[in-house]
RNA sequence: GGCAGGUUGCCCGAGUGGCCAAAGGGAUCUGACUGUAAAUCAGACGGCUCAGCCUACGCAGGUUCGAACCCUGCACCUGCCA
């Protein structure tokens, strides 16, 4: 059976690591304790998160035991960033999202078994610790002027951060301490944006307990152009179905670019290595099939949401973006198909304009933008392109008598129903 | 506390009394080409009851026929000095 270390490396999963042979030799020796954490910044984890749980499932799968610790302290603090001070939320927004992303996290992962996942919230060991405590065992092992060396730390010192932030490094590093201390754990992954603060826990280790334990980062997930994954033109890919639709979430995988898609297949499923090359032997064949595409969003969309879900959103994407003749859809396809994608109720009394119904569905963001798009020649009703603003959806227009799908650009779909 | 500089549209950034909804770049959107991909080219890019009007250049007030631009006060940021 391959090394899970060489299935990470294969996968393109590893950026950095600490000593790879000392780490490879304690993953072969049995099963080890490792962790990852998640602090709550917003309701949602998102799909950057996303390649943390699975590489954390993967370890798992390999026989390892997962600690997947979720900020209710760190969350409070703040990781510094380069765009400079974060805004504090409060304690109860903080403990409501501590709650939510604990729930998510723990649905990718076996919580059963001898090496079933354990879920920890660092507050439960900051919450009492009293400032002397903290700044002679903590503290004492931080020279101040290796903190100012870090790269973030060191961007910010124009601009300002302040000691809250600063303090961020001490609090992550002594969450693996702790996680050492209690669980015997050995191994903290993370984002490579991570890496700074995860070696910091690893030297903090050293310091204090003696002991040598790992750290493996994953690289920073890039789209073509090099910017950022995980952003779409609308905003971040959440997890949370109430933050974004299944049908939002499996388009956004959908349009990876061709350049990326096999990478991604290898990144965030769990397809054989053997099946991710026959699956690029035949993208590289035929790119305009998508079948890379299609097969990427219909895996990672499961992982997600479900198959159920899944396969609601590609009944959705087939009706909405095959070929076929809207006309010749029954009814409860082309409204199922609609309601996923998103569709909004339009009174037949308001006579609706294709400008009202744009701005409505969220297509365009105002009259302004909705009558600019029409100008362009960018908005359709039923696929076939509108050239008049104050075109009233109505009659013939309706399918079925009352629904209708609007299109602005050629991948921005969304339903109107008029009653 | 003193001195100097700064605060412009989603971001960066020009503009220093009318020709400014505001140069240029980025981001974004649309079109052509196409494959819900990329690249390229072209256009758009505050709002509205849209050939006109309204709102906008940190906030409040003032000067002026007219202010993003001048004056006063306030807030915040940066640098230098204490």
């Amino acid at each position: 059976m391959t090394h899970v270390l060489d299935d990470l490396e294969a996968r393109g999963l590893v950026a950095h690591s600490t000593d790879r042979d000392a780490l490879r030799a304690e993953l072969s020796e049995g099963p080890i304790t490792y962790y990852v954490g998640f602090d709550p910044t917003a309701p949602s984890l998102h799909i950057g998160n996303l390649l943390q749980i699975l590489t954390a499932r993967r370890l798992q799968l390999a026989g390892h035991k997962p600690l997947l610790l979720v900020g209710g302290s760190t969350g409070l603090i703040g990781d510094p960033k380069e765009a400079g001070e974060r805004v504090m939320n409060t304690k109860e927004t903080v403990a409501d999202w501590v709650n939510r992303i604990a729930s998510q996290v723990s649905r990718f992962v076996d919580l059963d078994g001898a090496n079933g996942a354990t879920i920890v919230n660092n507050l439960d060991w900051t919450a009492g610790l009293s400032t002397i405590d903290y700044l002679r065992d903590i503290g004492k092992h931080f020279p101040v002027n290796r903190m100012l060396a870090r790269d973030v730390v060191s961007s910010r010192l124009e601009s300002g951060i302040s000691y809250t932030e600063f303090s961020y490094v001490l609090l992550q590093s002594m969450d693996y301490l702790e996680l050492h201390r209690r669980h015997g754990c050995v191994l903290q992954t993370g984002g490579s944006d991570q890496w700074g603060n995860i070696t910091a826990g690893v030297e903090l280790i050293r310091r204090a307990d003696g002991d040598k334990v790992h750290a493996l980062a994953t690289p920073l997930i890039t789209k073509a152009d090099g910017t950022k994954f995980g952003k779409t033109e609308s905003g971040t890919v959440w997890l949370d179905p109430e933050l974004m639709s299944p049908y939002a979430f499996y388009q956004s995988w959908i349009q990876a670019e061709d350049s990326k898609v096999v990478e991604y297949l290898r990144q965030f499923t769990f397809l054989e290595l053997h099946e991710i090359a026959r699956v690029e032997a035949e993208h590289v064949q035929k790119p305009g099939l998508r079948a890379a595409q299609r097969r990427l969003a219909a895996e990672v969309t499961t992982l997600v949401h479900g198959a159920e879900e899944t396969a609601a959103a590609e009944l959705a994407a087939r009706a909405l973006f095959g070929r076929a003749e809207l006309e010749d859809l029954p009814e409860a396809t082309l409204a199922a198909a609609l309601r996923e994608a998103g569709a909004v109720d339009l009174l037949a009394a308001d006579q609706p304009t294709i400008v009202d119904a744009l701005v409505a569905t969220g297509l365009a963001d105002s009259k302004s933008a909705a009558r600019r798009a029409v100008g362009e020649g960018g908005a359709y009703v039923n696929n076939e392109r509108v050239t008049d603003p104050e075109l009233v959806l109505a009659g013939d227009l309706l399918l079925h008598g009352s629904w209708a799908v609007l299109r602005k650009g050629k991948r921005s779909i969304s339903g109107v129903s008029v009653s």
